[in-house]
DNA sequence: TGCATAACCTGCTGA
DNA sequence: TTCAGCAGGTTATGC
């Protein structure tokens, strides 16, 4: 049926996911007279396990959500904001009958901290508060695609040429063409070098960099751990 | 009947009184089958106002509870988080009758940092998610009674000999009878000499400090500010 | 009378 | 199991 990036919202404490409305209508309609209360879904998983989340609208934020047994799922699958849920429908062999299945997937890899990302910013290791589903960007489909074209991304300052900066998502961030860069440390390489193109590709020219903060130190604020609690002051 | 140590939740903006299960089965049964929606108690304070409170249980935190008339009672009186609400059932003369009162007084006295007590602990204005109410002592009744035998207190290892440790509400301790301190602060000198008597009285032997961690920096663990959020690492 | 706010009610989670 | 706490929906109330 559908996919849905968690925000990190679905995979916190309000215990919800939110579904968003062109899916929930589409795959999940309810019956506004008669399904007053909303309804009870019975999901499976890969290994066999059963899950059972109360679907229902809320009117308060005019959305549809699950509710009821989310919170175990996040808990039990181990989710982080960015990962991947998967809502799948299989007809049943009687016909009229459907079994509901739900699938995750961790959020694509990225460099742990991605000083540097080609053609893509993945600001997952930043403050969560802060952070926007919309700038995760599956690298499948950046490929030689300028940045600031994907995901809802809203370049202030909009600079396609290497060693520019450019404010996007708000925060500052310095572009390079791929290759030309030369502090690209060994782990910065070794992740750009799996799903991302790197210079000498055919659409290389049309890629960037981008550099957020430049600290360097095992100690900085990049490798600061905590859930909800972590701040961070990019490049100010 | 007996006294509840409110809580935030109870004088926030829940404007609900959560009535422990205990109490509220023993003193204010609800006949399941006849009063379904709960029902309406009237009490009176000590200047003759009367208050009434509907009196329910919810199904869904299994709980009883004060709703209607409650966030008046919490306003009139000022009442705040550790203050504590007493409810008494007086027998009328004629027999058959009886007259439901409420009262209420501030929480006890305690030092700020209450690094020494004399006799008791008193850890509100430590992380109240650990805080259990039943921690709370009134310094009134302590003197000269060993700490281990108050408000429900369960020392796992009890020793009343001073210099010695012990643990209680789970958190280790270290004991000591009062004068013999040598690094009491001068602060907590000032607090223990309020309401709670200091060497020399003729019960003196029988009372103890007990000492919370070590530390006497100001930008410790103790003095740091915070609502719930607050952790400790208590003489690790 | 209509709206905005407060009070009240319910459902749920986590410790 | 109990209950503190959060969140959202519904009802009452004051301007």
């Amino acid at each position: 049926m559908f996919d849905k990036v968690v925000t990190p919202s679905d995979v916190g404490k309000l215990n919800r996911l939110v579904i968003p409305k062109q899916h929930a209508e589409r795959y999940f309609p309810l019956d506004s007279s008669s399904n007053e209360k909303g309804l009870l879904l019975n999901f499976e998983d890969l290994t066999g396990k059963s899950w059972r989340f109360r679907y229902s609208y809320w009117n308060s934020s005019q959305s549809y959500v699950m509710t009821k047994g989310w919170s175990r799922f996040v808990k039990d699958k181990k989710l982080d904001a960015g990962d991947i849920v998967s809502f799948q429908r299989c007809v049943g062999d009687s016909g009229s009958n459907s079994r509901l299945f739900i699938d995750w997937r961790k959020r694509p890899k990225v460099p742990e901290h991605p000083h540097f990302v080609a053609g893509a910013m993945f600001p997952r290791s930043l403050d969560q508060r802060n952070a926007n589903p919309a700038m995760v960007v599956d690298p499948l489909v950046i490929e030689s695609v300028p940045v600031m074209m994907h995901g809802g991304a809203r370049a202030q300052t909009v600079v396609g040429t290497a060693g520019k900066r450019m404010r996007l998502f708000g925060v500052d961030m310095e572009c390079g063409e791929i290759g030309t860069m030369t502090n690209s440390t060994e782990e910065e390489s070794s992740s750009s070098g799996g799903s991302l193109p790197r210079g000498g590709g055919s659409s290389s020219s049309s890629l960037f960099q981008l550099r957020l903060g430049s600290s360097t130190s095992e100690d900085d604020h990049f490798t600061k751990k905590g859930k909800s609690s972590l701040s961070f002051d990019l490049d100010q």
